[in-house]
DNA sequence: TTGAAAGGTGAACCACCTTTCAAGTTTAGA
DNA sequence: TCTAAACTTGAAAGGTGGTTCACCTTTCAA
């Protein structure tokens, strides 16, 4: 929240009109409060819920102003997922380094998805409710998600680490559980409920062994 | 659809006012034809989307016949939401037998699950939508199923087949690669595109021997 | 200093849909 | 057969909230 997502948004594949560009140094801000006014709402209240006029209110803005921003309450839902998404990729790939082995790189994603998604609970309802709002943005975040994890596995398999017939199928997996376990823990998660590091080993040993017991 | 999604839906937890019980045999021929059109309509545009008169004029039926059955178009959507995460449930239960392994019985509850989805891709749209038209039930629907897939966890462990250790945590992270795989394979896969049965196969392999090269 | 462009304002417009209702038709059981 | 209850009908009420617009204020480069 607060570092330029418009900027974020135009950088990735979002339509440049999602969001029009300020020209002023006033008018950058007023977008970046609309912005995080808008993912507040969406994530308190889903799409629907969120009306423009209380993300304004939010925003300490007039009703009025918005459409100096956006061409719609949807453009403005479009440039908020792209600039989420981002964001998990970004969150996942910051805490990878080239000296582990290929389980630890899969653990230490998890448990940075995790602890993004702590801090940002927004993120599940905002990208989930894309699902219905904007689809193809929806699609395009997995997607691009499970190729990353797709090339991790098999750089895995190239350094003899991992099996070398993973592929697709496996990455998707991966992912959904990566998913579901942050749902769980995090979003659902009650204080006293299991750590993210946790929640990663878990996961990970799944990875590691499987179930049959040995 | 058409087996009686309203007796089903008071079955389950739903509330009984959910739908208005028909009493005569009209009633519940056109209670049917509404709770069907429905499931077309919501899985194709979406709760918000939908509209109560389309839903009526997909059932053949005037408008205010829909209030006769049900309070409001929310009602509606919770009697679908119990209706559907029932089957969901049966589907993958009704495909196991007690002589199966433990992982067999993963393989053939995951492989079930994507054959039923592939005949009703709405209950995707539907079930995730959930989470923003009723929440509470979005929740139960996965942790029920959560429980069941814990349970069998636990029971392989007891036969001496499954880690001793296993628990809610990989239930959670067993159930995401299920329906992750089911949205990439069944729900967003082409004609060409991998079986329910090499689906189940691969996520099961992944089970056994995890990704690890031996 | 100045004026054109950028930004801000909020009342009002309007399209869309859920829900109601009063009046008709059908069903089922006595 | 008869009648009360069940069911059907569609026009219209009523609410909601996205979007527009004409006018005002601020910014900034020349």
């Amino acid at each position: 929240m607060g570092n330029s997502p418009a900027a974020a948004a135009m950088a990735e594949g979002a339509t440049p009109t999602d969001a029009k560009a300020p020209r002023t140094e006033r008018g950058r801000r007023t977008l970046r409060k609309l912005l995080d006014a808008a993912a507040e709402e969406f994530g308190e209240k889903g799409f629907h819920e969120a009306s423009v006029s209380s993300i304004t209110r939010r925003a300490g803005m007039a009703l009025g102003s918005f459409y100096t921003y956006f061409d719609s309450k949807d453009a403005l839902f479009r440039a908020l997922v792209a600039d989420m998404s981002e964001k998990v990729r970004t969150s996942a790939r910051s805490a990878l380094s080239a000296e582990m082995s290929a389980l630890e790189i899969e653990r230490a994603a998890l448990a940075a998805f995790l602890r993004f998604a702590a801090e940002h609970k927004e993120v599940y309802r905002i990208i989930d409710e894309a699902e219905f709002v904007d689809p193809a943005s929806y699609r395009d975040h997995y997607e691009t998600i499970a190729a990353r994890i797709a090339d991790r596995l098999g750089a895995g398999a190239a350094a003899g680490e991992l099996r070398d017939d993973l592929g697709e199928l496996e990455a998707w997996a991966v992912m959904g559980m990566n998913v579901f376990v942050g749902l769980r823990y995090v979003v659902w998660g009650d204080k006293k409920g299991l750590s993210a590091d946790a929640v990663a080993a878990g996961v990970n040993r799944l990875l590691a062994e499987g179930v049959l017991r040995r």
